[in-house]
Formats: C-alpha cells, structure tokens, sequence
RNA sequence: CGCGGGGUGGAGCAGUCUGGAAGCUCGUCGGGCUCAUAACCCGAAGGUCACAGGUUCAAAUCCUGUCCCCGCAA
C-alpha cells in the first residue's frame, strides 16, 4: 500500500520501520520539528526522522499539521492508507477522511484504557499485569476510534518501562501489518469502545518521579520500575540529587520516619515507608553513573538514621 | 559557547585547596578457623593516578590543550 507514516518517538520509529520492511510504499514521514537536546546545545531529529532518513523517505515536520497547507501537502501523494503512530498533534477532519482506507493508528494499550501520552508506563505504575497494543480507525477524539486489532502483552514482575517498550513495539511491529492486510482484503472488523471503561494516561513529567516515602513500598516500587529509564524516580541523598533504578519490597515494619534509612547490609540499603520497607538495589548519584547499590556501598558510608529527603 | 559533577589496581571511593613514599571499603587468588558459610583471621597479586604538553630538584596534586562519562536545564 501506499503510505503516509505520522509520528515521533522511538516508539513510532519501530512502527515506522516494520512496515518500510514489509514492502509497503511509505511516501512520506511525517513528524514534529527538531528540537534542541542535550547537554550542548544541538539539535537532535526526532527518531522518526532518522529512521525515515536511513531508508530515503521524504520527511514534513509542520509546526501544526492542522493549517490548511499542511493538508493540502499530505494530499498530494495520494496514500492509500495515512498509519499513525504517537505523533503528538490533533489531526484534523481533512486529514482523518484523506486516504481510501483512513487513517490508523497503533496505541501501546488496551483500550479504551490507557488512552493518552503515557499508557505503557502508567500500565506498570497502576501495578497492572496485562496491556497490550491496539490498532484503530481514527476519529477526532483522542485515543477514542473503533478498534480493529489487538495484542495482549504480560506484564512481569521485574518488568520496566523500558522492557515493557520493546516488547510493545514488537507486538505493535506485527500488529499494525495484520490490520494493514485485513483492511487491504476488506475483512477489517470495527469495535466500538466503551467509553464507560476508559482511563487515560497523562504525559509523564520529571515531578511524577519525585518519591513520597510515606506512600505504601508496592506502590513506590512500581514507580521506580514504571519511570525506568525515564524519566527516573528520584529522591534526595545528603543534598544531591539520588535516582533509584531498582528496588523491592520488604515486607516488615520498623520504626523511624519516612524516608529513613533503617538497615544497611552489603548489598542494599532500605528505607522507611507508608508501608513496609523499600529496599534499594541500583541507584544513581548526582553526576555519578548508574551502579547497584553493592558498589555504590563500596565507596559510601552509608549510616541507619540517615534519610532520604522529599 | 546554557549550568554543574567526574575520569586514581577488577568495582565503588579518599587523596588534589596547603606538590614530597599509592590509601580505604570490596572483589580476586593462596592459607587458616569452622559441621559449615556469603561470616571471621592471616597473607598475596594487581595501578602508564583519562591523554598530550608545560612549571618544578620533585606532579595524582599547579598551568595549558584534548578526549570520554554523568546530573540539571531544554
């Protein structure tokens, strides 16, 4: 089929890159602008981009695709079919009735829950032990077409938002061709959703990763998994900065506050919380790199009676 | 040129301000203790102190340049 691919992240590079591989006819990539990055200063291409630039597809980064230009420019490759994938702006009436078979797009949830910005991590966050991807027809609401596919994906006790990412790209990967071929062969079937059942996942923010010790341990330990790598859950160790990346439950109560470090083996230390302990096993000082907590030990006396501020 | 921290045996750190013998907590290897051990005791190996210049009788430490890693911000 002939295509017109709208997104951004990495997420969407995958998608993106599925069905270049498939041997579909993608005309254009279409993407947000480049934005600075970085520690220097540099511009930095959306993923997208750079994926739609390794296999020589012409690339549109409109500031607003909504502007009536913007439209006319998707029109003039005549796509069959415009698949959407995390794109990160509203698209307009014009452009969802464009293309014979519509436009598709591939959301990393089952929806109707978890519609939004942010469904794979929030999955892990919620302690959910399921999600998938689900392919739809779009309309104008956000997140809220008929739905054509789905993949179920588990969710495993270790599993991170990075983890959970790949293997939502994957099944996302093979999803989309499988609608692409039902819409294709006019054997797509379309479910409505029930509204009645959705939630929505908001953009997640460096803020969200800001750990309150006096917040149940199951519940800090699922944000630590649900924001690595990123954005980080993070609190504060003798005034700096102080990521964790790996923690886990102790299920026993001892006294001290919130945030207070009330054992230190070789291996982890842990602290107080709203309920039971967390122990912390990978962490990450302030301008220092990622290590698990044995090492970080090794180098840091860490005393009982100390705390982690919030 | 956005702000800042850092590169020291295999790991994590101290030492740098106030130049003058390479240190700490681990790990590894050998030995001992023990019913046993990830515990304890004794011993050993292992380092161009990121790289390149400079100053000095003497540089991990002071000066100059380069490379790399990371936190914040965006």
């Amino acid at each position: 089929m002939k295509v017109i691919f709208m997104g951004t992240p990495d997420f969407a590079a995958g998608i993106l890159e599925s069905i270049v591989r498939a041997g579909h006819e993608v005309l254009l990539a279409v993407t947000q602008c480049d934005k600075p990055k970085g520690r220097g200063k540099a511009m930095q291409y959306p993923p997208v981009k750079e994926k739609a630039l390794e296999y020589g597809i012409p690339v549109y980064q409109p500031e607003k695709i909504k502007k009536e230009e913007c439209v006319e420019e998707l029109n003039k490759y005549e796509p069959d079919i415009i698949i959407v994938a995390a794109y990160g702006q509203i698209l307009p009436k014009s452009i969802l009735e464009m293309a014979k078979y519509g436009c598709v797009n591939v959301h990393a949830s089952l929806l109707p829950k978890y519609r939004g910005a942010a469904p794979i991590q929030w999955a892990i966050i919620d302690g959910e032990q399921q999600t998938g991807v689900t392919t739809m027809m779009m309309d104008v609401g956000l997140d809220t077409g008929d739905m054509i596919d789905k993949a179920l994906v588990d969710i495993l006790p270790e599993e991170t938002g990075g983890s959970l990412f790949d293997k939502l790209m994957g099944a996302g990967q093979t999803l989309i061709l499988e609608t692409m071929e039902k819409l294709e062969q006019g054997r797509a079937v379309l479910t409505k959703q029930d509204d009645s059942q959705s939630s929505y996942a908001k953009m997640l923010t460096k803020e969200l990763g800001k750990i309150d010790f006096s917040q149940p341990a199951i519940q800090i330990e699922r944000l630590v998994r649900g924001l690595n790598p990123w954005p980080s859950a993070y609190t504060s160790f003798r005034g700096k900065n102080l990521k964790i990346w790996k923690s886990f439950v102790i299920e026993k109560e001892m006294e001290g506050a919130y945030g207070e470090i009330v054992e230190v083996t070789k291996d982890y230390f842990a602290v107080k919380t709203g309920e039971y302990l967390l122990g912390i096993s990978e962490l990450q000082m302030e301008g220092k790199k990622r290590m698990d907590t044995r090492a970080f030990l090794a180098g840091v006396k860490v005393e009982t009676g100390e705390k982690l501020e919030f």
